[in-house]
DNA sequence: TTTCGACGGTGAAGTGGTTCACAGAGAGGC
DNA sequence: GCCTCTCTGTGAACCACTTCACCGTCGAAA
């Protein structure tokens, strides 16, 4: 399954500029287009742990991962969480408060020390406006989001506790595989726990009994 | 919760134009262009309990409701049953398909005897291609639909059954009242829990104790 | 009128996963 | 080198929800 409708990198983004290049959703613009957006982004590093942005903010851009991963996580209000997303080098998030204005409904967190890139929503729908074929691409991501957000709901609904892990974990591998540097995105038992929605206790038996 | 950014109609939609007159997508549209429009559209007459179309399907267009309720679901392996969604007079279902080409992800069953309108996707693309605005507006849906999935994992996770199934009566009626004309369109407990998730008989004992 | 099928209603038994309460193992700070 | 913190590992108790089995009702079909 083709995630996130983002890159598979095989050299990856040193800089904001390739990483325009290699991104779907840019891909085809004209070069000096593509050094005309460049100029608008702004590089952000963060830390491990940092949170990138937080639930009911106001979404002020389009973010994109230069190096490292993040994740983007609800809490409850009883201090449960889960995983929606992880995002890795190359790949793009934060669509969907960029495109709609509204707050953001997810809290984005820095899972290894991270380079980011931003464009302000105020310098990126200008852009848009005048890029159909840009609207075009990010509606084909927001597609396949759509199909993977509701693919969860079959899974959690559908699937038992031992199913759903097998599923997360091949996921994971999948993505790992792809970039031949993973680094300090170890991902740990908690953290697929809250990707499938499950107890860290009872995902620890699992893959105790499985190894 | 604006749900599907559709129209809340106060007239219904008696024809196939004065649907597209109503909704988001093209009410801004000049009205040379929506009759343009209409006449690509055709309509079908569906009786209760029809499949719109199956899981697997190529994705052959846009449907509209002109009258009716539609149900969107998803079936597991061993017979159980989702509710995506439930679509009502004025709204606009099926874009996902539509706008990125791939296989349905879910089945549309008509809920009471229905009439519809469709736009082959052959005919709608080139439209598309043509009306920037009206991606925009698509991309404004498809963040709303994304939003509202995103947190239907989120109460899947969270909330137990008591606090769902009182959201869910809530959003229900709550659609309800907004079209004045409700007919066939009766839901029952067995629709409701696979709304919810859980089953018949755990649903009806809470409907149960509150009564 | 009878029959049939779908829906609502309900109790008893079963279970998958949670919660709680620990304990050991490593990793980083100082 | 020790302390602390986070992660992993594990058993026992518990519970929310499922599954199963069954009954009554009502409307449509025959």
């Amino acid at each position: 399954m083709s995630l996130q409708g983002g890159r598979r990198p095989a050299e990856r983004p040193r800089d904001k500029l390739s990483l325009l290049r290699n991104h779907s959703l840019f891909r085809d613009l004209p070069p000096a287009v593509i050094e005309h957006l460049g100029s608008y982004m702004k590089t952000r590093k963060v830390a491990r742990g940092t949170t990138i942005f937080a639930k009911g903010d106001p979404g002020t851009g389009l973010m994109g991962v230069l190096t490292g991963t993040v994740k983007v996580s609800v809490a409850s209000a009883d201090g449960k969480d889960i995983v929606l997303n992880l995002f890795h080098e190359g790949e793009v998030f934060g669509e969907i408060a960029l495109l709609d204005g509204r707050p953001r409904t997810a809290d984005a967190t820095a899972m290894s020390d991270c380079e980011l890139v931003v464009i302000e929503r105020r310098d990126f729908v200008p852009f848009l406006s005048d890029h159909p074929d840009v609207m075009l691409k990010f509606i084909e991501i927001l597609c396949s989001r759509l199909r993977r957000t509701s693919e969860q709901v079959q899974d959690i609904t559908f699937l038992n506790l031992p199913t759903r892990l097998a599923k997360t974990l091949l996921q994971l591998t999948a993505v790992e595989d792809g970039s031949a540097t993973r680094r300090k995105a170890a991902v740990t038992q908690r953290e697929i726990s809250q990707m499938i929605g499950i107890s860290r206790e009872s995902t620890n038996k699992q893959l105790r009994a499985w190894a």
